[in-house]
RNA sequence: GGAGAGGUGGCCGAGUAGGUCUAAGGCGACGGUUUGCUAAACCGUUGUACGGGCUUAAACCUGUACCGAGGGUUCGAAUCCCUCCCUCUCCGCCA
């Protein structure tokens, strides 16, 4: 959430950045506005108080004295009832202040490059080459179901379209990246955490995914709780509504979970094999870090992420989204893609972002001010490292050998039962 | 699912026959005095949010709200009433 106060001092920067991310700057005037009345009636509001406040005493006072208090009582009653009205009116203009406010997207920061969609991204760097290793390289569902380790038709009977199942060293691929990538981000200095999977409607405002994309979400109506389509979620609300102290951060954590995605909207895209499903296993790293250093933490998580991309020994590219493309809470992204050689595209497998004080605002995640010192929000960063289906994909595309096989790179190899090849 | 107990500041904890609660006291933290150093002792400070004033800004001054959340009664609510949420204990069920 955006500041209110920015949008009162600074419209105009707010509306620029808005702007920017090809975002509505529509609603900015209304609020606006809204934030003036607002600030009025609590000028009203309090001077009445106050004015009860004394009442009140006097009337105590006098009481004890056995004085007559009936002229008091009469015009302090008319003087409630004028509170009570302007706090209804108050709160309701509050409430549609915040839904307002949980609406806006977070501003880009000066270094996201302008452009209308993901065609102006900037590809920051390019580790290994993005070529065919042979001519006829298989897709991996191809190559997946020829090996046995793959099973798209099981998933479709079990759940339906968007629904995977592994088999034999399938399944035991995805154990191993798990592991693997966890064990290099705890390397890293990265705290492992496991948690829910399921979670409620405030931290999923948090972190930004509520009130506006909730389509987006699987939902359990009976109890209102949410399928998480990130770690992020339950990872950066651990620290919801407290304060941290600043000698405690930077705070960095891993985690594993499936992630839940109704994909909303974007069928017909991306339907054949591990490209886009509804369920998928990812690593993630969440880090809450002092504002001071939220850009140089952004760095070092993205090449946290890209170490696993080298052990894995896949070629992949850096990009950096433009304001048009960027996520509703992010300032700023990187977006990792690694190449897969047989459907010939590079394939999102990682998504690094700065949010400033965006979702620790929402989610009131504070820091502990020193003295004299205005009181601030901590800052939230995140990052996949990484998500496992399309790096399946482009290991099976990749590695995959002239005679048919699949290579399983070195440094996977001792979590796979010390195996060279799948299948 | 059933029964009971409870939610008060960074933490612990007092306070409910409504009116200096402007929330005691303690701990912690910070500052100071003392000290060769440390500790102890003593003195002092100590929340959050939102307004207003002053200001380049901060500091500062001032006001209001906040005792789980929301309503109600009242001139006045931590305190009385209603609804909801959460935590803990016991019982039941269960991997």
């Amino acid at each position: 959430m955006i500041d209110r106060r920015l949008i009162r001092d600074n419209p105009e920067r707010v509306r620029e950045g808005l702007t920017r991310r090809q975002a509505g700057a529509d609603l900015l005037d209304k609020v606006f506005q809204l934030d003036r009345i607002h600030r009025t009636n609590i000028h009203s509001i309090e001077t009445l108080q106050h004015e009860r406040n004394v009442a009140s005493q006097e009337i105590a006072t006098r009481k004890k004295q056995g004085e007559d208090i009936e002229n008091l009582h009469a015009s302090m009653k008319v003087t409630s009832a004028k509170i009570k009205e302007l706090e209804a009116t108050n709160k309701a203009i509050e409430e549609e202040l915040d839904v307002l406010l949980l609406t806006i997207p977070n501003l880009p920061h000066a270094s996201v490059p302008d452009g209308a969609d993901a065609a102006s991204n900037k590809v920051v760097r390019t580790v290994g080459t993005a070529k065919k290793p042979f001519d006829d390289v298989l897709p991996h569902w191809e190559m997946g179901e020829k090996l046995g380790i793959l099973d798209l038709e099981a998933g479709r009977i079990v759940s339906g379209r968007g629904f995977i199942v592994f088999r034999g060293d399938g399944a035991l691929l995805c154990r191993a990246l798990i592991q693997l990538m966890l064990d290099m981000h705890i390397e890293q200095g990265y705290v492992e955490v496991s948690i829910p999977f399921l979670v409620h409607r405030a931290s999923m405002t948090g972190t930004g995914q509520l009130p506006k994309f909730e389509v987006d979400m699987y939902r359990c109506a009976e109890d209102d709780l949410f399928l998480i389509p990130t770690a992020e979620v339950p990872v950066t609300n651990l620290h919801r509504e407290s304060t941290l102290e600043k000698d405690k951060l930077p705070i960095r954590y891993c985690a594993y979970s499936p992630c839940f995605r109704r994909e909303a909207g974007s069928h017909g895209a991306d339907t054949r094999g591990l490209l886009r499903v509804h369920q998928f296993d990812k690593v993630e790293m969440v880090k809450f870090v002092h504002p001071d250093s939220s850009y140089d933490e952004l760095e070092t998580l993205t090449t946290d992420a890209t170490a696993v991309l080298d052990a894995l020994e896949l070629p992949y590219r850096v990009v950096t989204l433009c304001a048009g493309d960027l996520g509703f809470a992010s300032a700023k992204t990187y977006d990792l893609e690694t190449y897969a050689p047989g459907v010939d595209k590079w394939l999102e497998v990682s998504s690094c972002s700065n949010f400033e004080d965006f979702q620790a605002r929402r989610a009131e995640i504070r820091l502990r001010k020193s003295d004299g010192e205005k009181h601030k929000f901590v800052h939230t960063l995140n990052g996949s490292g990484l998500a496992l289906p399309r790096v399946v994909a482009s290991i099976l595309e990749v590695h995959q050998t002239p005679t048919g096989r699949v290579r399983i790179p070195a440094k996977l190899r001792p979590y796979m039962r010390g195996k060279e090849f799948l299948g």
